[in-house]
DNA sequence: TGTTAGCACTCGAAATTGAAGAGTGCTAAC
DNA sequence: GTTAGCACTCTTCAATTTCGAGTGCTAACA
């Protein structure tokens, strides 16, 4: 993130305000604009020749050729990389509220996901924590009637799964007792990982008749766990990107909205964003950059939040790429802080 | 529903191959396109005197003087009532095997919107079960450490609830056994509606010492009713209204697609269905019919399915007005009874 | 009496044209 | 190195024209 460019003061400056005018006005600006606009003092003859010049380096493009410039991906990133490192400790208390409301993990990452929305009006998005390491809290198995089983599991990051298990005929108390302990004392504090066909094969034996059961809480609990892997997506605003027209032809409008409402491609987007090492764990992407094609035309910004166990899950934004980096990278920054603390906080789950 | 019109079996033939013309092409239906598609043998021109008919009679209607008929509401309305009546009893194994797949049943509903939508090509939604009377079958209260005490609830239709509670000190095994002794003995097989603040208070009373997890614990119920009651609502394939032109300019398609995303449009739509009585529990909304001015411009099918104890569910299609209502109905009505019975059928839960 | 052919007419959609305006690149002068 | 000036390019928008589909009506026919 090294912002290494051989510009001199002058070109950055008209870079800088070519590209702060397109954010606002998302129209090609010409040299007259610029001219006028900065207090450089400078004729759009020169501002010309200057443009000619970043253009030929790369940071600006000419839809055709008698319309302004507009910043390429190039500019955009050069641009974001400037902004990245400065830093901001503006509050917005309204947000704030909403969120403290919102108790239940779910719901408060819903909410999340719609402050960001229309705090930025771009299109944004939520995942839940998922955990590259997760480990068994909690196992408890309770007769609801002779013919079902309650097999509540807690996880890391105090997720509850619960599954409801049939019986052929009902397990006396003492039994029920016994399989509770057996699977509290092999299977707590276990990596999932962990949990091979060795180890199911040796709780099965040491479960005697009731073999079957234990076989049906594992399944449970694979199960439970697949679910919390394929994790949960929340969006919103996604119509939001009806308001910018260079995205909102027919086309890309679908295909954009299409990835929203599938989850398929943000799935992708969050795998990718989790898998990158970063220090602050906000990430940019520009045009092409993004992992996903159909964001080609997009900027997507991400960022990671951590609960305590290992857990990290994402928030998202996608927006034309003249998006207001500025506003965006503030509010992600004070997002994620404030979900890090709520989850460190403690003791909020789903 | 009765299908009283005053219309010769000409007039009707034509306005039937008026509709299904429209309803392939999306294009104004000209009087030289019907006199050759169907096998009446009339020229274009007797056609006219008769479309001349139909249209003062209010069944089809001119988008602009020179231009081919296209159907009025009321000629959908005498449309789909027609097609109502039939019946049939088609199936498509793919649906099933898809729909067999998924166990739990959110998933299950969410498998059945998506499989609903790829089926029709309309924009779908099904709503989780509602319960208009809901009754807790069984509560359950356990340790997970010193601080954390989770109940799990489980209301009519076999849906699991759970909430973690933080108490201050740990109860002993004694006084958690006495309270869920308390709790399940009290409040099991009680409709959600009679719990009132005179029960609550007894409650407390009994539990002593311990009236503040009793508290907690009604919290708990109150809230994972709560969540229950602003029900899940899963949609797909909202990006199916591109495909129809007259809903996809950039007005209406952002409608509509927010209404999807937002949801609050839909839950009235539910709302609206399930307070309908009817016989087959299928309704057809036409244009204005339909209870959510959003919609004006579409078609509405909406069918209820049933859990056993009186929990009712909402499948939804949304699509333009020259809907496949022959193929919507078929699939839907199919939908409706499959889910029935795996409802029926037992035991699957969230 | 019901059906049909023919014709003039209407109106929207698409193509065509033209003018306006924004912006550029280049050159020559400062 | 900077600027003014000018010719040129290209988009946009509105006005205009053209084209064709479809109608309603009338008159003739069975």
């Amino acid at each position: 993130m090294v912002t290494d460019h051989g510009l001199s003061d002058r070109k950055l400056k008209i870079l800088h305000a070519i590209i702060k005018t397109y954010l606002e006005t998302g129209e090609p600006v010409g040299s007259r604009t610029i001219s006028k606009y900065t207090d450089m003092n400078l004729s759009s003859a020169t501002i010309r020749n200057e443009m000619a010049d970043l253009e030929e380096l790369g940071f600006i493009m000419q839809p055709h050729t008698s319309a302004g410039r507009i910043p390429s991906d190039k500019g955009y990133r050069l641009y974001v990389d400037m902004l990245m490192d400065e830093k901001e400790q503006e509050l917005l208390e309204k947000e704030e509220q909403m969120l403290e409301k919102a108790d239940r993990m779910e719901q408060l990452l819903k909410q999340a996901a719609k402050v960001l929305a229309s705090s930025t009006n771009y299109a944004t998005m939520v995942s839940t924590p998922m955990g590259s390491s997760n480990k068994i809290k909690f196992i408890q198995l309770t007769m609801v009637d002779q013919e079902q089983i309650i097999a509540v599991i807690m996880l890391g990051g105090n997720v509850l799964k619960n599954k409801i298990i049939r019986v052929d005929e009902p397990l006396s108390n003492e039994n029920l007792l016994k399989l509770n302990m057996l699977l509290n004392t092999t299977l707590n504090g276990m990596p999932i990982e962990e949990i091979n066909l060795g180890l199911i094969a040796r709780l099965k034996e040491q479960a005697g008749i009731h073999s079957e059961v234990v076989g049906n809480v594992l399944d449970a609990v694979a199960d439970a766990i697949q679910v919390d892997e394929d994790m949960q997506i929340y969006t919103s605003g996604a119509t939001n990107i009806f308001k910018y027209p260079e995205l909102s032809d027919k086309q890309s409008a679908q295909e954009i909205i299409s990835a929203f409402e599938e989850k398929q491609q943000l799935t992708e987007l969050v795998t990718q964003t989790l898998s990158q090492e970063d220090n602050t764990g906000i990430q940019v992407y520009i045009g092409d950059e993004a992992p996903v094609q159909t964001m080609k035309d997009c900027s997507v910004v991400t960022a990671t939040y951590e609960l305590g166990d290992g857990m990290k899950g994402t928030i998202g934004i996608i927006g034309p790429k003249r998006m207001d980096y500025e506003h965006v990278l503030k509010s992600m920054k004070r997002l994620q802080s404030e979900l890090d603390q709520m989850f460190h906080g403690g003791g909020k789950a789903s």
